[in-house]
DNA sequence: TTAATCCATAGTCAGTGGGGTATGGATTGT
DNA sequence: ACAATCCATACCCCACTGACTATGGATTAA
């Protein structure tokens, strides 16, 4: 029951998980610490988040001894950008169908 | 701090609200009892859900009688499309960079 | 006029989830 | 060996929200 999409957008609803993932596209891999320094919540709070958006694939973790390296995996939106063409092409052959419709009723 | 994408993600992130969004973008406009008939939700709850979207642009509402006609608005997809395209320029950007710094660095 | 239909709002309730602190395992520094 | 650092997990708490029913206003049908 719970698509692609789903798991996307719910896991991007939360402001707090999309500022983590803007920051690892916008700054590339950065360590749990490095990105609860700025966050504004606490370290486990931003694990948790961490752990979601991985769960989602949206991003990936390298262990490097005690630290864990976090990068944004962008491959992961493509069913988001998925999502938005099919309702663009819903809409578009609503509109064609219209057109059609008009060009016969003009004959 | 609440942003359009923070709306749309928020708005989207709910399955309810993306199906009836969905059927409004496959099949045109609708009234409330024709989405509500195959909802598998209340009527309420699709009136609820219909305000929310209304709210972030989503639908548009047009009045009958005592029906109200519910359509889909596409346009209010673009700060998602636009958020997307960000997030994929900065990752574009990092590999620039590194493309370049390689590029230094052969000479 | 009275009854029936359509929809929105109000009020309630339970589940989800995002926040915190506490803690422990693993690794590194002294 | 011992202390300190880094991170993840466990646990709890509270707010939010998505669901329901009940209801009423507005419109249409009888």
């Amino acid at each position: 029951m719970s698509n692609a999409q789903d798991l996307l957008f719910r896991t991007l609803a939360d402001p707090t998980r999309r500022a983590l993932f803007e920051r690892l596209c916008r700054e590339g891999e950065k360590t749990v610490g490095a990105l609860t320094a700025r966050a504004g919540v606490s370290q486990p709070v931003v694990s948790k988040h961490l752990g979601i958006l991985k769960q989602a694939g949206l991003v990936r973790d390298r262990h490097e001894g005690r630290q864990t390296h976090y990068s944004a995996q962008l491959g992961a939106l493509a069913p988001l950008v998925d999502w938005t063409s099919e309702m663009a092409g819903f809409w578009q052959n609503r509109f064609d169908q219209l057109e059609d419709l008009l060009k016969r009723m003009d004959q």
